[in-house]
DNA sequence: CGCTTGCCTGGAGTGCACTCCAACCTCATA
DNA sequence: TATGAGGTTGGAGTGCACTCCAGGCAAGCG
């Protein structure tokens, strides 16, 4: 292990991710985010690989999937290799639904560009 | 006025759009459906208009607009033709986003699909 | 030393979008 | 006439994802 490896504040973490301090206490407490290393004074000093793992949790969380399905997520990683089906299962059902979101919005979008048409005319 | 045009019950209404009727009578409630006719005995009986509304209603709900912002929407709709630039004004800024949110799920969809890649051969 | 800043905790509170409840009404059928 | 299905209302309740609070601790500064 690297004792020399950058850790970050709570803060400094906010900042980077766009999440509230609160709503990173709030993902450990739930279990989304596995227990992050304390200075010797209590406090959070998050690593690259929680960032990281901040990152593709903030990809997920914009999919839409429920938070309680990414904590199933993360549990899945902790229990180790023997979760590697469920896990890919788990994220070939998320492509999925990904995929049929992005069709639902491009037919919204044609309408909303209908819509806009319709008043671009009666009012330039 | 065509007396002999088609109405709908609650019920009718709630199956063909997936809506609750719970959810009907609260998005009445709340202006987001101008007041519905009512039968005799005070049923509500909707009309092809009200539907075609709830199935515009459908698209900007799935863009993930606001309820409040709906409401606005359906209010400029009441209002009259002066409104015609705020309601398009309204309509571009949602198209916008549509097209950002469009961007971002594919971004994550290009994620998925490496994650998926990476458990199809063996490692996470 | 006191003060400020930043962080800690468990638990309570918030806002949104429904969702349900209780009590009641109307109509068609048995 | 009574029973059941389907509808009405205002208001209360729910689940989710945060968001905030109170009370306290630790380090740095003047």
């Amino acid at each position: 292990m690297n004792l020399t490896e950058t850790r970050y504040t709570i803060s400094e973490v906010a900042a980077r991710t766009g999440l509230t301090q609160h709503t990173l206490r709030w993902y450990e407490r739930i279990g989304l985010l596995h227990h992050v290393d304390r200075s010797h004074s209590g406090q959070r000093r998050f690593s690259e690989a929680d960032l990281s793992w901040l990152d593709f949790v903030g990809k997920l969380r914009s999919t839409g999937m429920a938070v309680a399905d990414m904590v199933r997520y993360a549990e899945l990683v902790r229990e180790g290799e023997h979760t590697f089906d469920e896990r890919r299962a788990l994220l070939e059902r998320t492509r999925r639904e990904v995929a049929a979101r992005i069709d639902e919005l491009t037919g919204t979008l044609a309408i909303l560009d209908y819509k806009i048409g319709l008043y671009g005319k009666a009012q330039p």
